[in-house]
DNA sequence: CGTTCTTTTGACTTCAATCAATGAGAGTGG
DNA sequence: CCACTCTCATTGATTGAAGTCAAAAGAACG
């Protein structure tokens, strides 16, 4: 059962300091788990929640849809993720959050959450960093959104995918699962799904990248890299210093 | 001197329930006074930081740019605000931090910070929630830069900064001023100044809103409301429920 | 296997960028 | 007090990137 939750223990490592006390109050945490089908919602926009939601195995996203039906995907995550850990402190969802493909997730009442953050409060400091750390991609991504071109976009979200994908294990070589159609990364980079075909021939005539059959592979990081113009620095990853 | 606390007081109050214990914790934290020139920045991209930065008087933004030289304006900041907050736990700055106008700000050390919370452990819930409401207008405007036009982009900025200095008293019915250039407009929308200038006309032409001299009028709050497809939701203001 | 979802293609349109120049104010110094 | 300079705002002409519309081809799946 325990199992569960490495990755998670893992993630938080990744993040700073997880001392004996802290990992014991996370791997006491009641887990609630669940089987979600492609597209099922965890919690929608406008919602008062009281769990979050850790991602055991699969993919999830946020997302939130403007009045006029347009839709923005916030951001893509992997086993060991709390995406909606935002929630503990701001109860009312501002945006959604649903299965990218069939996942296992196990929820986090609030109230569990809190009790074993007052057992051993360091782990509010790790907590803490994890959202400021999702903060920080955001600043990145509302500056690619902002000031970069599609296959910029496209190319700088592959880059991140790569490094994060990395960081847990799910890459082979310079490859990793993408379980997504091409009408999702045009939600996700804010351009069409016509416009993302094209960009994708685009990028693997310049063998930068392929993407086929929910599987990219990553032809030229350097090129890439240079393409995306990224710097992880907004990752806060340790080891880069 | 403690007046200088005051505009944070007023919006850590805003965020949560603040006890006596907090606000003497608050009050009491050292203040280090520096008067701002327009554009002098306090915290640069890729600095490591030992303090955060307390705006008093004034405006500030913070910007990142890409390699290519493109700069995006993540937010705008009031009298209040610790645009910086999140180096407590992100010592390493992945954007940098400017006066957008000649303000008065007082540097907070980190050490300071992390005294009082630990004086008044559930002040860390209310600085928390404060980063945690950034990240909700990040996610907002993330949704808004991939997927508004132009002029919706424009009629959101206007309502969002209209909402957030209403709260702290900086409206003179619906106008408010705003030091900014329309090269600095540009920066915050992802288009170019010229498009700022013809956006503005159009707008102005509508009779939605009007911005000259660094002062902004609303002219029809509906209206604009509707172009910009606003919702506050996203600022997790105590009031509308 | 047929139905549905996804990807691909082509023709055309539109929004915003670019380039280049002019105007308008604010402040400076002779 | 009036050139002079700077920055900021404005305008026009043109280009270019991405959107739109519509249809066909290819995968996936019950």
């Amino acid at each position: 059962m325990s199992e569960l939750v490495e990755a998670l223990i893992r993630k938080l490592r990744f993040i700073g300091e997880l001392g004996r006390e802290e990992e014991a109050a996370v791997r006491d945490i009641p887990l609630h788990l669940a089987q979600l089908a492609k597209g099922d919602d965890t919690a929608s926009d406008g919602e008062v929640v009281d769990q979050s939601c850790l991602l055991i195995e699969g993919y999830m996203h946020r997302y939130k849809d403007l009045p006029n039906g347009n839709r923005q995907i916030i951001s893509f995550h992997v086993a060991g993720d709390i995406p909606d850990l935002q929630s503990l402190h701001l109860k009312r969802m501002d945006h959604s959050l649903a299965a990218t493909s069939a996942s296992t997730v196990a929820f986090l009442k609030h109230t569990d959450l809190t009790a074993a953050l007052r057992r051993a409060p360091r782990l509010t400091d790790l907590f803490w960093r994890d959202t400021l750390i999702d903060a920080a991609s955001y600043r990145q991504m509302m500056t690619i959104l902002g000031q970069a071109g599609a296959a910029s976009r496209m190319a700088h979200l592959f880059c991140d995918l790569y490094v994060r994908l990395k960081t847990v294990g799910k890459t082979v070589d310079l490859s990793f699962m993408l379980p997504v159609t091409q009408t999702e990364l045009a939600y996700a980079l804010g351009i069409t799904p016509v416009h993302v075909n094209r960009i994708l021939q685009e990028l693997r005539r310049q063998s930068l990248i392929e993407f086929e059959h929910g599987r990219a592979v990553i032809l030229d990081w350097n090129r890439l890299e240079e393409q995306a113009q990224f710097d992880p620095t907004y990752l806060h990853h340790p080891y880069p210093e």
